[in-house]
DNA sequence: ACTTCATTTCACGTATTGTCGAACTGAGGG
DNA sequence: CCCTCAGTTCGACAATACGTGAAATGAAGT
């Protein structure tokens, strides 16, 4: 991942109602969340709530479907993985001391 | 680590310049860096750097310690290391399959 | 085709953030 | 003591982000 991949993400992830809503998605399973689902959970106007997902798709957090009426979002857990990789290779300086207790596996 | 810290974190690193001296500082090592050194590479001016440092201090990613004349700033990576635990335990649903590659060792 | 329902887009006011020069603070050296 | 140097704080302004109601879109059922 590059950096302003990361920034685009860590930006997504820097807001209450974002953060909210993408736990709630991994909550809720891979097999995706309708959209206004996720609003009535978090109590979250439409327009406020579109938005939010908008930023968490740019971002590459979130994935999106079309399914007869509505429109289901899933987490995209690949995004996460990535990120996590962003911040032990570049921001632990690569040092197994740095950021001991997280290994990865290849 | 619990969610308003997160967010803090997230939005400390979800900025170009913010990201830069995080990054910076990773590189220089554990020692520490003057202040005015880092600015020096980067090429912030003063008081941009400072709103910087202090926002990254608030999140906890940074520490400092007055040495002599300057201001050493380094990095903590045990934030990183809250942060990717964080990641991973609340936003990858604890799922192995999920976030693969990634091994957490307790 | 018309209606309905789910979601997005738009426009707007407001709030927050970012940047920078200038003034300030505080530690050290002479 | 004064002076200097490192860094922070202040004040102003521009830019960006937020939340929201109202209008628009667009797929699906009737």
């Amino acid at each position: 991942m590059d950096e302003p991949s990361a920034i685009e993400t860590f930006g997504a992830l820097a807001h209450e109602g974002r953060l909210s809503v993408f736990r709630h998605l991994v909550q809720q399973g891979p097999a995706g969340t309708p959209a206004m689902e996720i609003g009535r959970a978090l109590d979250l106007k439409p327009s406020t709530l579109s938005g939010h997902l908008a930023a968490l798709k740019r971002a590459g957090l979130v994935a999106s479907e079309r399914r007869h009426r509505e429109i289901l979002y899933a987490p995209n857990f690949a995004a996460v993985n990535d990120l996590v990789l962003f911040l032990l290779q570049d921001c632990c300086g690569g040092s197994d001391t740095a950021c001991a207790g997280i290994e990865i596996r290849q």
